[in-house]
DNA sequence: TTGACAAGATACCGCTTGGTCGGTATCTTT
DNA sequence: AAAGATACCGACCAAGCGGTATCTTGTCAA
């Protein structure tokens, strides 16, 4: 009876691909729970078949996108540069110099995907609070193990604890996304950063 | 036709602040979005109508939620010591000593509530924004003439820049409790805040 | 005592939501 | 080429949502 089939050739991945990149937008935008299925599929012309072919329910979906869309985003803008060289502070403050130059209305307006859904998502959702504290985990540790690294070479001050300083750092990091966001202020981000630089180097050896 | 009165005596502010306190609480443990008016109403066993004659809209009743009770309930928590002694860091360092002192489930279960309405609502309706933007401003403000005042009583170093400053610890405390409630540890969220005093007390003059 | 209005009650509405289901088209295997 | 599995389609559904309309009742000034 139903006369259908406006994708001719199959591409599963693509599909699913697709689906995870609008659902990452819809969420970046609404929220996890406030995201809409309807409006998703309307911006992949997937249709609601093939999604729940692909992901068992909404939930499954946004599981999916934290570990296949936000982890991964987040490894390549914050971690990976830690490992190029042999001065976490000087890797750190290259990083945050980079973030404080590039940072532009989209970053001030919908904040940092990480922190918008541990804020709405961790005390209701156990397996949700589990994938993101795993990305934090990791972040926390990478940045941990350059500090110490950082304190063989001889270049980070002996006394800072490696684990407590990066977990701050982190923190920190949240923090002044968080605020340039409800400012809606690239500058007061801009700023606040510029402080997280100065902490940064007075850790130096 | 209808058979109604349950509540006899009458009392438009008690309703009134019932309203809110419920309304605070369901928004902190669901956000504003996903806040139910059903379920608001059936903790305070308010009807609807009684809800909707004191407040037009779900919005208002939020933006009310805002001024009536998170800004006066962090005014009371965070500035208030502030203006009671002449050293702004002695203050400071003794609100987070108390904090991580005092440090309990539910604050990490739900995090920060000025925090939560941010990252969610910040982005979508301008005027939950300012509302939170004029919280956020008051707190930079108050501890930044604190720390202004601290260097004229050459209590603190001389090059911070108070503003900024400010700004940056308000950040950090925000990320701190975003971190702790995501680890859903009351430790990690104490030794965080343990760094910021560090922080804090390297600025000392 | 009464009239007017504020406060509160409840049934109802349209709409969106996440999810289901029977069916079809394409691809892979044999 | 037949068969079976995978991918996809779209109409449909129950439930919950915020909001409205119409009503009753308590309060208090005149």
């Amino acid at each position: 009876m139903t006369t259908q089939a406006i994708r001719k050739t199959r591409n599963p991945e693509q599909t699913r691909s697709d689906l995870l990149d609008a659902a990452y937008t819809e969420i970046l935008e609404s929220g996890f729970q406030a995201a809409s299925l309807e409006r998703i599929l309307a911006n992949t012309s997937v249709s609601k078949g093939a999604l729940y072919h692909h992901f068992g329910t909404k939930r499954e979906l946004g599981l999916a996108v934290i570990k296949e869309v936000i982890a991964p985003q987040l490894a390549a803008r914050w971690f990976a540069p830690f490992t190029e060289h042999d001065d976490p502070l000087a890797s750190l403050q290259r990083i945050l110099e980079e973030k404080i130059r590039t940072a532009d209305e989209s970053v001030i307006r919908y904040g940092c995907p990480l922190n918008n859904l541990i804020q709405e998502m961790s005390p209701l959702d156990e397996e949700f609070r589990r994938g993101l504290q795993q990305i934090l985990e990791l972040w926390v540790e990478v940045m941990a193990t350059a500090l110490a690294d950082g304190q063989q070479a001889q270049k980070v001050r002996a006394d800072v604890a490696p684990k407590e300083v990066a977990l701050f750092i982190v923190a920190a990091i949240e923090g002044c996304v968080g605020l340039g966001k409800n400012a809606q202020s690239v500058e007061a981000y801009q700023r606040c950063l510029r402080q997280l630089q100065l902490y940064v180097q007075s850790l130096a050896a």
